[in-house]
DNA sequence: GATACGACGCAACGTTATTACATCGCCGAA
DNA sequence: TTCGGCGATGTAATAACGTTGCGTCGTATC
């Protein structure tokens, strides 16, 4: 994972128009634990600030160099799929199944799955809840008579810079 | 993976009510690359016909298990994941992310990808074309200026079937 | 202090997927 | 006929992703 400079960017939840750093991020997920009482220990603290620092869908073992680098620390998996498990089950973070990878979730206060565009050429993410989407979905499943546990929805493509950048070089 | 009878089955596809023998499915798969001008191996012949007999989705390891019983033939993990490619492709097989497993859809011919309705209990995966669903999808991508080239919407959750055999034990 | 519990460390292992290169059969051109 | 070319498959090794089992450590509680 290559860093990033820990400064405010656009909102990877596209309902957001705000700049938040790193350490804002953070700062809600602190408070938010505090209030639920659960641990955000200094460990999953750091990597849920990996996820937000790295700007893109990252894997369990470039979160485990990049906390080498960081915290001069040897980290094993299990570790981090632990702490990866925790984030998830709190909601600061999703997994990205079609990539094996990571992202962190820019509204851990609401819960529901989101829906993710995720960009093959650069590897951002960008987030969103869509209620219609949902709905549609929880109709079809109840038609079915199937009872929905986890919503997995990504849809892969060309982000807009990406496809800008693309034609540029054509 | 479990062998199967190879016999006429509900179709997976939940807007068909009919019932479709592996046979059949094969069969369609064989003229549609006929026409297609690709070539629907013997290996690859195998390797659709199994994930048709399993009745859910497969693992790559679980279809070099079955073919070593099928054909005994040793197959090594390229070779499958290279007949796995190809089924995909050409929209006879679709890959379930959240499982790393894969699965045979009902109609190859008709392009676009599907949402997959996946039973957490038993494994079976429904699958389902939506166009409204995509329409939906289609216009948030739009409206971001993103491009998708592939949806993945997997739904995990239970089955009607599952949970009504959860409740009579319960 | 004894105990219990959650979080983390660590070794080993299991599963999923890819790389790199060799081989084989078929088809068309010299 | 022989020679390339090409698509499909074979094989060994390795990468990438994830889990199991068990031990330790700190903290809170009794």
């Amino acid at each position: 994972m290559t860093r990033q400079p820990t400064k405010p960017r656009p909102c990877t939840d596209t309902d957001c128009l705000g700049q938040h750093a790193p350490a804002e991020r953070v700062a809600l997920a602190m408070s938010l634990c505090k209030s639920r009482g659960v641990q955000l220990t200094e460990l999953r603290r750091q990597i849920l600030e990996l996820l937000w620092e790295s700007g893109r869908a990252t894997g369990a073992y470039e979160l485990i160099e990049a906390l080498k680098r960081k915290v001069a620390r040897p980290v094993g998996p299990p570790t981090i799929y632990r702490a990866l498990e925790f984030l998830m089950s709190q909601g600061f973070v999703s997994k990205i199944e079609s990539r094996n990878a990571y992202v962190p979730c820019a509204h851990p206060e609401r819960d529901g799955d989101c829906l993710f565009f995720i960009c093959n050429a650069c590897g951002s993410s960008l987030e969103l809840t869509d209620a219609r989407l949902e709905r549609r979905i929880s109709e079809t499943a109840a038609r079915l008579g199937f009872r929905p546990t986890r919503q997995v929805v990504e849809i892969q493509g060309t982000c807009s810079t990406c496809h800008a950048v693309g034609s540029e070089t054509r």
